[in-house]
DNA sequence: TATTGTTATACTCTATAACTATA
DNA sequence: TATAGTTATAGAGTATAACAATA
């Protein structure tokens, strides 16, 4: 029984693309906050160790891409660091700047989760065959191109 | 120029189905969070009130639905109904039991947040035809079943 | 002067534990 | 006893403003 089959609230009718889109966001969000929870981590947290994974960023970087202010990126990276899950090494050719990059224990966490979300979302993704697998990324993809520096005017 | 592009923080070519999914969802939670703070409220504020649109739940049920403590529950609808934007009001036939609703004001905010953000999603949603916005919503629906009190065993 | 990052402060979100009132 | 809800407390996440150090 799910916690809505229990609290007695119904889904509505209304169903159209982007109430479609939104639900399916907040249920993807429910699974990566329970296993990010399950590993102590908020969401946030995550999201940090995730960008870590293949990129050592500045402060401000990770603040731009994650869209939240210098002061909140200090105090994020303050509690990591003070888990050992993460490090802070004097930026390259900038005596202000200051790069951030994982420990080998936030490596291995990150792995941990992310093969955790993977499992998580299988029984999602295989309610699908593997060609309506490949035509719902197309889909997204084409809504949601993922942003990367080249794309840039 | 997105925040990424200025951040230099690249997407990664790994991509597989998984990893689109947790990329839209992102990218659609943003825009929904973005779009509550203009209207100063927290997404699960504005949870809260999308709940309250078509219902009246206990207090309980309300805390089921979203996963959160009925403590967390009694602060944010302290907060809300501070705000003006929802009422307490005893429920019927349990003297403990306290059933929330929408004020009229709540009920306004909630109605202008709901368009703003179908106008915001519509530069994506419009990236697909008719047919294939069908084609996503059916994956979709099919990969996250709505829930409903009548899917229980 | 402008930028990078931290610190101080305040508020929201969240959980746990203890409590009151009702069932 | 068990359930519905609140209150007290503590910690994380967040922003704004003020600051120090470097460019």
């Amino acid at each position: 029984m799910t916690s809505q089959q229990a609290s007695g609230i119904a889904a509505t009718d209304s169903d159209d693309l982007v109430d479609t889109l939104v639900q399916s966001a907040f249920a993807t969000m429910a699974v990566l906050t329970r296993i990010a929870a399950e590993h102590d981590l908020s969401l946030t947290q995550l999201r940090v160790l995730a960008i870590l994974r293949d990129r050592r960023p500045r402060m401000t970087a990770l603040a731009d891409y994650l869209g939240l202010e210098k002061s909140t990126m200090s105090g994020l990276v303050d509690r990591a660091e003070r888990r050992g899950l993460l490090e802070r090494v004097p930026g390259a050719g900038d005596g202000r700047a200051v790069d951030v990059q994982l420990s080998t224990a936030g490596a291995e966490i990150v792995d941990r989760v992310h093969d955790t979300i993977r499992e998580a979302l299988a029984p999602m993704t295989s309610e699908l065959g593997p060609a309506e697998q490949r035509r719902l990324q197309n889909l997204l993809r084409r809504m949601f191109p993922p942003r990367s520096p080249e794309s840039a005017a």
